[in-house]
DNA sequence: TTTT
DNA sequence: TTTT
């Protein structure tokens, strides 16, 4: 009925870029969400991965002004999907679908690891726009077969 | 950095109260969330399926006043957990861990299957209080062995 | 760059719908959400009364479902606007202008002061639809004069 | 009941930090968020400017880490204050009472006219803490007199 | 494994 | 009265 989430967070690797069948952008990526009150003296995991999943105009846009180790404030609701991995047990995946992302630091800001990327104001803002226009990255992907209907897609096929 | 979630649900089951062996209340349940836009023509899943826990006070209130298909709004934050189940596997489990939670509906128009339940008005709101005094329900669990940390407890001791 | 607000309350009176002159919905209304923890000594107001605004087809939505009373969701983002009042000076509003409203109560549970309303399941979902049909009440109000743009209209103008 | 707002933007001027006459530290800031969806041919206002108010030792934290210009992420609810101006009329003061603070940019990345100020790695986390520890900044002031009741100061008392 |  |  309600159902929404924000989070901040820093990119554990790039986002990757697929599109469906239908030829749908989807980009998915993981948030590393450090944890409010740490105990300081637990060496336990202090952040949460968080994935991230986008369609569309934003998903071409994340994948091209995000990298690994960017920080990103992110928008959307909690969804959760199954499929039966191969020992036939059925798997829960719970990922974030974003419909807004705001880029946290622009590429001069936080420009360690990224090697060759180098553009971008990394001001953009991840409206729920509806342009189509691939972008060049990963252009000579294959797009498998599909109708395009949003989710329902077979998890071998599933860009994520 | 920053992690919210709010939610608006109906209680799949009856949320579960048990003990951490420092006697530290925690309480799970399942908020089926309806999709916001659902396409009407699919006979897909409608609902995301999302576990909450809460903690001390909090966890006790919502023992005693929720119960399955009731209404409730949930505010908290994502986290991840793993564990290696008995294949050897690592199950990542995300969770909701609720800091306030709202009854949206009274004992008066929400009761149906619940049997013996009578108390409460549900309206209670969910602060982050810091009162002990376990309720009656699940009284007679025995409280195992553990040190009361937060959140380092092994798979098969944690109560959900 | 971020801003987005989540509340739940009760309508302070019935909901007010207008059209701007280019023949757009707007709805206000105004919650009335509890304070948390309310100093139980103090007899000093416990609740902050917000006015929401919304268009288009949700606030068609929300004039036919909500009333006086009613237990609401709602979902947007702050929005400061300012006027000069007759005294000439600057006068700031905040409004929530929400994108999603849940009615939390049926008419079944909440119909106390409203008298004649008798319709309605209560269960609609606000999504930001783009329907227009007028519905009927208010349908004789003169739609003033103005284009139709988003936010520019004079304070005389607005429907709130 | 429910009353969550989550923002990002950046402080309009430096941040401002008083002490009630019993000695809590309170902090106030506006942020400049921008709106989502600016119509590129307008020339109109496209942000909102939102006052906030930081309390105990967020307040100190971000007195010291926070400057003019600066990203931040804050997380609160809405409150609602009014007060009589001198010629007599109720004035509504709507507020993002914060209770956790993000700095999204360090002074390295958004050092531009803060002068003086050269502490801090800007990194803090906003924790509701309880610490005291005044720190320097505004230490000459007279704590006024009061009793320290979270918020029932005069108007001229208030440090925003 | 799921709620209305 | 406003920030980039």
């Amino acid at each position: 009925m309600l159902n929404r989430v924000i989070l901040i967070g820093r990119l554990t690797r790039d986002p990757e870029l697929r599109y469906t069948p239908a030829g749908v952008a989807v980009t998915q990526f993981t948030l590393a969400v450090d944890r409010p009150f740490v105990s300081s003296q637990s060496k336990e995991r202090e952040a949460d991965f968080i994935p991230v999943v986008t369609w569309r105009q934003l998903a071409e846009t994340c994948a091209n002004y995000l990298r690994k180790g960017r920080l990103a404030a992110v928008e959307g609701r909690m969804q959760v999907r199954s499929y039966d991995n191969n020992e036939g047990r059925k798997v829960y995946v719970t990922e974030v679908i974003a419909d807004n992302v705001r880029f946290l630091e622009s590429a001069n800001s936080a420009n360690r690891e990224e090697g060759s990327y180098s553009g971008g104001s990394g001001g953009g803002y991840g409206g729920g726009g509806s342009g189509s226009g691939r972008n060049t990255r990963d252009q000579q992907q294959d797009p498998f077969l599909d109708d395009g209907k949003p989710i329902d897609i077979s998890d071998d096929d599933l860009p994520f």
